[in-house]
DNA sequence: TTAAGTGCAAACGGTTTGCACCTCA
DNA sequence: TGAGGTGCAAACCGTTTGCACTTAA
């Protein structure tokens, strides 16, 4: 893994947002023009799909488009907001239990779960509204 | 919901299909087409959307693309095998007991489970190569 | 009769590609 | 020095849109 200013750009864009994460290409390239004004889409693709490959970003789809998730913990999962759209990361318990109730033997090597409903952010506003 | 030979020609690529499901847009333009050639895609867009709508079809998103599927069973889960990429329905159990396991309360309205792997077909035969 | 549905073609948004140039190790 | 990375612009693919025309109820 070669280290140059447009990786170094990239990587940052993550680290200011620690918390909410999930960042679209797109904005990972705003912020990463922050550092390296002349750095290009192209290389914001490149280099995300790069450090993923690594491991140090999780690529997650959400509606159409390609999230970039700096938590790579990967017992954590998703919780989409009705509401805000918005994507949180959240702890699920009983994962390691699911299982395909099928006949059919399917071997399983990895599960995600996609929680949906309304955060507590939105949750505390539509009690207040 | 209005019934046009439209619809019937959407409709119907579904019925061919019944088990492997998971239609992309353009294969249920393609499909339609043998019974309305003059159907547009723009048409497909507009009924798949309108049958998803009224619950005949359920939307699933996968690798940036929606695929169509006739299996409106909102107990189903799916699993993509990693050799086919194919998407098989496969019932999972465990799924009503999963919980959020952080502080915060999200209210949790739905649960999606996708599960990654082989497939039984696949691993058949990787066995006999 | 008319609200609803259709076809066309162009636009759209996110992503990928080809290729010449550049640069980190 | 050379494998690897970068920038540009154009292509790409699935999907959406605007609009005039048609049709099911």
């Amino acid at each position: 893994m070669r280290v140059t200013p447009q990786r170094r750009a990239v990587w940052s864009a993550f680290e200011d947002v620690q918390e909410s994460g999930h960042l679209a290409a797109d904005e990972v390239h705003e912020r990463a023009r922050a550092l390296v004004p002349e750095v290009s889409r192209a290389t914001v693709y490149n280099v995300l799909a790069a450090f993923v490959e690594a491991g140090m970003l999780r690529a997650v789809e959400s509606r159409g488009a390609v999230l970039y998730d700096p938590n790579t913990d990967p017992t954590h999962h998703h919780f989409r907001c009705r509401v805000c759209n918005q994507l949180h990361d959240v702890h699920v318990e009983g994962v390691e239990k699911l299982q395909v109730s099928s006949g059919e033997s399917f071997i399983v090597e990895n599960k995600t779960v996609l929680l949906g409903g309304v955060c507590p952010e939105c949750f505390r506003k539509e009690l207040q509204a």
